[in-house]
DNA sequence: CTTATTTGATTACAGGTGTAATCTTTAACT
DNA sequence: AGTTAAAGATTACACCTGTAATCAAATAAG
């Protein structure tokens, strides 16, 4: 799948919040944030369909589109790949960095926390006898 | 400053590595993973100028180039960006993801444990008498 | 059935991007 | 001093992007 541009992604993601839907409905999704013309919502529909991002089916004279990419796999790679690029796949200091400039409350450490310890549940085994 | 392009990322991150540096020096440090023609990295270069993402100071016919912008300030702002696109702000589920993925091993774990820990002793003043 | 309307398809068009080749200036060599 | 070589500046060019307007087909309205 070719790789999905800024606004093309922004079509995306409403459509993920509900699909299948048609082009009304994701326009109108759209115009609470942003105020793009109709015309250009179509036209990144149809670049999205020619990068096999999403699919359709016709009722009618209308289409209903459909994501052909999960949003998790769509967000699990472009974490992957930015935490590649810009840390050499390190994950801790991008959480460093957040940590570093006050962009956490004590919420997202609590959740830190769970996900570490979910994590050290999972693995328990393998220190076994370590 | 404009936004920079991958590509032009790419230069830039070896500039990073070692600065004041000459395009050849640039070209030298690239030519070890990548295979950019000289005349690509030199126009790279330039529009990386353009942008006013690094600068030059002549010496002699050859320029000798300096980033502009620190790595530190740029990798913070493309992790929120990313962070605020796909996880609507908050960095957990970035982690979360990472995590499930068998993406962390236990020293990626033991470093998060530190920043956790870090963060708890900046921040504990506002919790005393809660 | 003819016409107006709706919806998707095609076309537009300026600016960015990847990837160089050519031009110009200046320094080095003969 | 004249010629060559090296470095940056300018130009090239196809494809992508953002942002629509226009075209065409199909449906709805009269």
């Amino acid at each position: 799948m070719k790789e999905v541009s800024q606004t093309e992604f922004e079509v995306l993601d409403v459509l993920w919040q509900q699909y299948p839907a048609s082009a009304n409905d994701i326009i109108e999704r759209l115009n609470q944030q942003k105020e793009w013309h109709e015309k250009t919502v179509k036209t990144l529909l149809n670049r999205l369909v020619k990068k096999h991002a999403i699919s359709f089916e016709k009722q009618q004279r209308r289409y209903l589109y459909t994501p052909l990419i999960a949003r998790d796999e769509y967000v699990e790679s472009q974490s992957q790949s930015l935490v590649e690029r810009l840390f050499k796949g390190k994950l801790s200091p991008l959480v460093a960095g957040f940590a570093k400039n006050k962009d956490l409350d004590k919420d997202d450490i609590a959740e830190l926390k769970n996900i570490i310890a979910s994590w050290e549940q999972e693995n328990e085994a393998e220190n076994k006898g370590n």
